[in-house]
RNA sequence: GGGCACGUAGCUCAGUUGGAUAGAGCGGUCGCCUCCUAAGCGACAGGUCGGCGGUUCAAAUCCGCCCGUGCCUACCA
């Protein structure tokens, strides 16, 4: 709604400065930072100061002499040296946010694909993936939620090194057979993905002490690429059952996949050997005779050196395969993946996983006209690399369109490796923060994480709630870990390290998750209450007319409240352009303090007064919606009580 | 050496792309449960926006130079 005013603020001054002076200007409206000048300001007078050669005050007014009327607007005025106060006709807001907004536009015409988690199948996840998983599912869910047509894709790299160690570590340090490996994996007492963590540290360590080992590595790739033999089968038995892990993990926080594009059928069906012929052919990647790159494929341009693509023994880069798979995410490979249905979500969405027998499934994956590929912001030189392979085929515009949606890391504060136990060398612990490592076995495991958070949570639900069941409290408690969690990995925005604070991710109180979540029970309980009175809930357009919303908005702080609750909208745009789930998250949090105010300040069902009170409800789930569906984007689930 | 980030209250961070008196949360001090749930609300204290210079009506924001921190700069992934 106050999305749509500022549009046409916007529109109204755009239109008649350019009749009025010739000017093209592109018009910005603000937001005052004191309410009692307006809800809108526009600093146009300035930038027409210079042009004009005219005091911002006098081209003020006579904007505001001249300008014909807004709708919606009530009145505008010059302040200060030069700004243009709006100030908006609060009955006719009140009264169409009443009405309810436009039908949602289905999503339709171009896909935009994101691909996020790609979480190496060798080990349990830890809190770096969450915030990868966690950015990735919410822009997605921002993407939804504004009318696009999303994509998701897991990149599953099941045939590299990392799970190659971990082959390693089955084989050659604790010489287990495929068949005692599938014991482990079906052991209910054994967490295999804890088990890995710890054997692909081991591995990691040995390797340290005993360099000649890493020939097992490479006996061990070679195995898998052929794609026969135990180790081979260790490979597929390692990476299967640990992204069954990662999904289930993932699962926790609501968080779900389109389809899982593996490394495996990227080199059985020989997705390289396409892209090699065509930057090739287009002359993307050369092959150099001299220097230090002799023997190699190169691709030139990004440095003074080029960035080796193709090895001297003929084998390729990993950003080779990236290369191929970015062309294929745009459908430009000229080859394709086969799918079979790995399983079907609680709400229905069908899962599909890659695979190289020509199977017919009916569905189509990649051809996206956009792509985010959301990984930490240490890659962006491949990422660049990548984008610099499309633009070598010729393809600009793709280029363009590859976006590296970055990250900063999640390290671990001193302080916190302390109190998890993690010893820390003489170097660490002088620095601000320590990187998380899987080589090292350093880091919190996601799903340790998470049920602490619910065992404080339970906690604290079982003290407030002794009267519900334990299987209700369970689910609270669960509720209110997520959103915990989700917020906690959120309010930071994407270039911010996280210096990872146990004390402070367990917090349930001040701006976090569960914050939020209390602002929406109390709204629900008001409605609720009001109900078990006995009285039905009133019906709001027929109660509320324009004069009644207009003699109730007088309220200075009624009027305020609204503003906040209705920038939903608003909000959520500049996120998606912005591409920061963390506005988002910021304005969900603004949305629940204005609650919050506004609940402690006016008690809804004691109001005396017919007319205010039918407002107040309104008012009550007005707000509801707004903080469910803020709540939604942010994949922050409400529980039923706190 | 080069590239990319970052430096804002005691701590952790925002700051709508250059706008009016720089904001939150935590921590601190003091208040508020006979009334829809105190995981809440209110008040107070806390700032040379790393430093110096520049650009202009206007700079935390843009430019330059310093100081400090981190990441990247592989024929690893």
């Amino acid at each position: 709604m106050f999305h749509t005013i500022e549009k046409q603020v916007a529109d109204a001054f755009h239109t008649h400065i350019r009749i009025r002076y010739g000017i093209d200007l592109s018009v910005t409206v603000e937001q005052p930072r004191q309410s009692d000048f307006g809800e809108m300001a526009v600093p146009a007078a300035f930038q027409l100061a210079r042009q004009l050669r005219q005091a911002p005050r006098k081209i003020a007014a006579e904007l505001v002499e001249e300008l014909g009327p807004i709708a919606g607007v009530a009145a505008t005025e010059v302040a200060g040296n030069g700004y243009i106060n709006i100030r908006l006709d609060r009955g006719a807001y009140g009264a169409s946010l009443l009405a309810g907004d436009a039908a949602a536009e289905t999503p339709a015409g171009e896909k935009i694909i994101v691909e996020h988690t790609n979480i190496n199948p060798n080990k349990a996840a830890h809190i770096g993936h969450l915030r990868n998983a966690t950015l990735g599912d919410t822009f997605v869910r921002m993407l939804r939620a504004s009318g696009n047509r999303v994509e998701v894709q897991n990149y599953i790299d099941n045939t590299g090194v990392q799970v190659a160690d971990v082959v390693v570590g089955f084989h050659y340090l604790e010489h287990l057979a495929p068949a005692a490996v599938r014991g482990l994996i079906a052991d209910p007492a054994v967490r295999f993905d804890y088990y890995c963590w710890d054997l692909y540290a081991g591995t990691s360590a040995w390797y340290h002490d005993h360099p000649e080992a890493l020939a097992w590595r490479t006996q061990t790739l070679h195995a898998i690429e052929a794609g026969e033999g135990e180790l081979a089968e260790l490979a597929h038995l390692v990476a299967d059952a640990i992204v069954e892990a990662h999904l289930a993990t993932m699962l926790r926080l609501d968080v779900e996949y389109d389809v899982l594009p593996r490394e495996s059928e990227i080199l059985h069906l020989e997705f390289w050997a396409a892209a090699f012929e065509l930057l090739k052919e287009r002359h993307a990647i050369v092959f150099e005779t001299e220097g230090k790159h002799a023997g190699c494929w190169v691709m030139p341009g990004l440095s003074e050196e080029g960035k080796v693509i193709v090895r001297s023994d003929g084998t390729v880069v990993y950003t080779g395969k990236d290369i191929a798979y970015q062309l294929w995410k745009f459908g430009l490979l000229g080859k394709d993946f086969y799918y079979r249905p790995l399983k079907t979500y609680a709400d229905g969405r069908m899962l599909w996983v890659t695979t190289d027998q020509p199977v017919e499934s009916g569905v189509r994956f990649g051809h996206g006209s956009r792509v985010y590929n959301v990984i930490d912001s240490r890659q962006s030189y491949l990422q660049d690399v990548v984008a610099e392979g499309l633009r070598g085929l010729g393809y600009r515009e793709q280029a363009d369109r590859s976006i590296h949606f970055s990250y900063e890391m999640v390290a671990l504060s001193p302080r916190c490796c302390a109190e998890l136990g993690i010893p820390l060398s003489e170097e660490d612990r002088k620095r601000p923060y320590v990187e998380v490592s899987g080589r090292k076995g350093l880091g919190v495991k996601a799903d340790d994480l998470l049920d602490s958070l619910i065992g404080k949570a339970l906690d604290e639900v079982v003290s407030r709630h002794p009267e519900d069941s334990a299987e209700q409290n369970r689910a609270v408690a669960t509720r209110i870990a997520i959103g915990a969690l989700r917020y906690f990995l959120l309010k930071f925005t994407r270039n911010t390290v996280i210096a990872f604070d146990l004390q402070e991710a367990l917090s349930f109180e001040g701006e976090t998750g569960p914050y939020l979540q209390y602002a929406a029970v109390r709204a629900r309980k008001i409605l609720a209450k009001f109900a078990e009175r006995g009285a039905p809930l009133p019906d709001f357009a027929a109660e509320l007319n324009a004069a009644a919303m207009a003699r109730q908005l007088q309220s200075e702080d009624f009027w305020q409240v609204l503003l906040a609750a209705s920038k939903a909208e608003s909000a959520l745009e500049s996120a998606v352009s912005a591409g920061e789930p963390s506005h988002v998250a910021r304005y969900a949090f603004q949305l629940a303090q204005a609650f919050s105010n506004f609940y402690q300040k006016y008690p809804v069902i004691h109001e005396q007064n017919r007319e205010r009170q039918v407002f107040l409800l309104w008012m009550t789930s007005f707000f509801r919606q707004q903080l469910e569906r803020t709540a939604a984007i942010l994949g922050i689930p409400i529980p039923e009580y706190m």
